[in-house]
DNA sequence: GGATAAGTTGTAATTAAATTACAACTTACT
DNA sequence: AGTAAGTTGTAATTTAATTACAACTTATCC
């Protein structure tokens, strides 16, 4: 909740001089944020540390912290909340609250993203002899994606929405092969499976799926997002665009890692395509 | 201007130290705000002053005024700046900055969508007799994914990411039926034929594509979302999130409009899964 | 109605944070 | 190589915020 809103709640549980303090904050917010302690006690008329205890009362760390939430809260509140869409919302109300929770997952994805298992598996990948993107469901999609980016690096990509394509290919892996399996829960049996064979046959599994869970549970190294979003219940969104945002990482990092002359390389598979298209300046 | 905003624009104007406090304050601008001007300084490697000549070169009063700006910053609108990857960014950065530009990229999609055509998209899914998804390359994994969600609502769905196959299903549509095309740059020529084909087949074609390209000229209903990315020269990244956050709006729209009654549908297509994951409770 | 305990407020001391002044160093140009 | 402009850091200073404690107010119980 917004500070300010949280003080004209909270206004019954303040002491009189708090009150005189909420009072001259909520007169003027503005001046508040740019004001020391000693300015704001003088026009409440109160002490210093009467104004810290208002502040501390408020949830905030002290006098500057409070000063910051202060400050968000006159910058239009709180950006991207994840707000669920309701029965009755009209196209512009779900448009918007799409956007915002995909933007606040990512945010949440961003924060919990553990930048040193992202690195090491940038290194495996970028040492793998073929690499395997398996996922099922929406993570299929996810997958398909993968190897439409890994594809252009000049590796061995393979990539399969079906198990027993993956069986076969998980059971033909080998030492230096990299398995990918996505999963957003990590619940899924026969990804689970997979995982587990292509371990046995000495491939390195990365894992795009949920901390602790059972199929990170069987791979050599598990990159977890954290998005928190019931896909028992709902269909999957934003944990899906985390997975992509994650995967547009990895490919990143694989191109830097590979050094400048690599990149030329992606240069041509992109003026490849130039004959399919329509040039810019045909309309 | 927003500071954040400011900082990216002001990057060259800045000495190698303030460059130092820019690139810390840009990966976590959260942290930032949070932090005390030694903190800061430390983390960047630079002194105290120098911080606080980066704030006055803001043209803010001081390091306390500059983050009472910079808290203003992530509360308001855009936060998130469309930052380039470049070839000494290390893990941290270049993760920072993907997650970063493709929540900016969401942001600008979100200003730029209309919501009528949306709702006018939504109203002709509805009352498709079939839905059929089209995308080639980069796109097509988006297909898939528009196939997984709408394949949900009990509504004969198709998907291609084969010419031939879209070309044949394009000729073989009739009036009711709504074929979705999706390209990020609407020039890729096949895509372009499969729309007037599908249209010349009474079929109502929706572009999830560029406002203006030839792909758009072929449409009857333009799904626009100009998101600024080149992906001549670059991997599509962004663009394919937002085409997928567009999707997932759809989709909405879609259950939404159908009704309580047909909710009671999706679940039953969850429940169905539940035979082939491990429960909860499991691990 | 006074005694006491709980709660509130302010003063003064302390601590922490930010800013300034200045010196050392680096860079670019002559 | 020498010099001036610009950049950066150290140490001193100033300012702001917080803490500890004492004084006061209010309510409650005998």
């Amino acid at each position: 909740m917004n500070v300010l809103e949280k003080i004209v709640n909270s206004v019954n549980s303040f002491s009189k001089s708090e009150r005189k303090v909420a009072d001259v904050i909520l007169a003027n917010p503005q001046t508040t944020i740019h004001s020391s302690i000693a300015a704001l006690a003088k026009m409440a008329d109160v002490s210093e540390p009467t104004v810290n205890r208002f502040c501390r009362r408020l949830d905030t760390k002290g006098f500057p912290d409070f000063k910051l939430h202060l400050a968000q809260s006159l910058a239009n509140g709180t950006p991207y909340v994840n707000r669920h869409v309701e029965e009755d919302d009209g196209p512009e109300a779900y448009t918007a609250k799409i956007f915002e929770s995909t933007m606040a997952a990512l945010d949440a994805a961003r924060q919990n993203v553990d930048i040193n298992t992202i690195n090491r598996a940038v290194d495996v990948l970028t040492q793998a002899k073929k690499i395997s993107f398996f996922g099922l469901g929406a993570s299929a999609s996810v997958a398909h994606d993968a190897q439409n980016k890994f594809f252009r690096f000049n590796v061995p990509v393979v990539c399969f929405d079906d198990i027993v394509m993956q069986r076969m290919s998980a059971i033909n892996s080998t030492e230096g092969d990299v398995v990918v399996c996505i999963s957003h829960t990590g619940r899924t049996k026969n990804l689970c499976d997979i995982a587990a064979i292509a371990r046995e046959n000495d491939a390195t599994v990365i894992g795009v799926t949920a901390y602790d869970s059972p199929l990170a549970k069987e791979c050599t190294l598990v990159l977890s997002l954290d998005v928190p979003e019931d896909t028992d219940m709902y269909m999957p969104m934003a944990s899906r665009v985390a997975q992509l945002v994650l995967i547009d990482i990895l490919a990143t990092g694989f191109t830097l890692r590979r050094g400048t002359k690599f990149r030329e390389n992606l240069k041509k598979v992109k003026d490849s395509l130039r004959g399919s298209r329509f040039e810019k300046k045909d309309f």
